[in-house]
DNA sequence: TGCAAATATGAACGAGTATTCATATAATGT
DNA sequence: ACATTATATGAATACTCGTTCATATTTGCA
């Protein structure tokens, strides 16, 4: 299958960013069903929620969440002093799944 | 979503594999869906026939697909003097797939 | 046994990057 | 204006990793 480079580095790009467990925990907090059921609406959550949240200092949350949002893996709105950041879209979720998928299979 | 460390360790292990071009290109190279469609067999091949096909030296080819076995991203067939290399299973497909899917989308 | 083909391996170099620490910026309320 | 809260930023460090080059290993064959 003949594939140019250019796909081939974005998708390099992609994968990169996702290859990181600190990014992956924040992305897993950002998917959390059980929230987005409750409130019907996407998940959102601000720098600090996050940080407590997957136990990690807010400066490493804030670089990290910078990546990803340069990759367009989140997206954010402002709300007074609070940033509210979320997936960007259904692709990133299906990235994380799929991957998950693959390793929950490996473990058995 | 409450994911365990373990998992994410393995998520990122498994990201960080497919995060690479020279892998990503032997990916694709396995992936070939004319070659499979006309033998009705699996794609197989081996190192020389990647290296000349993504234009990849020997040796880096070779190393690559070590880290690609190791993960459990391909399989290998010894015949002579030549190892054939294939892919594993379903689910690297589709992690290369999803992604693919991913940018083909943004690159419009 | 010796040669050639196919693949693997190890060292070394350079580039990239995750994390920490300290500090800066921005917005809000008093 | 000042203090406080929330977030961002920059430098520095330590570590990982992709690639190249040279060489080793393995297999088949004459």
């Amino acid at each position: 299958m003949y594939v140019n480079e250019k796909a081939i580095e974005n998708m390099e790009d992609t994968l990169k960013i996702a290859a990181d467990k600190t990014r992956l925990k924040i992305l897993f907090s950002l998917l959390d069903e059980i929230d987005s059921l409750k409130s019907g609406r996407e998940v959102e959550k601000c720098v600090n929620d996050i940080s407590a949240q997957i136990g990690a200092s807010q400066s490493l949350v804030s670089h990290q969440l910078k990546v990803l949002k340069d990759g367009d893996f989140v997206k954010t709105r402002k709300e007074g002093t609070k940033i509210y950041y979320s997936l960007s879209d259904e692709h990133v979720q299906e990235i994380v799944r799929v991957t998950y998928e693959h390793v929950m299979e490996k473990l058995l």
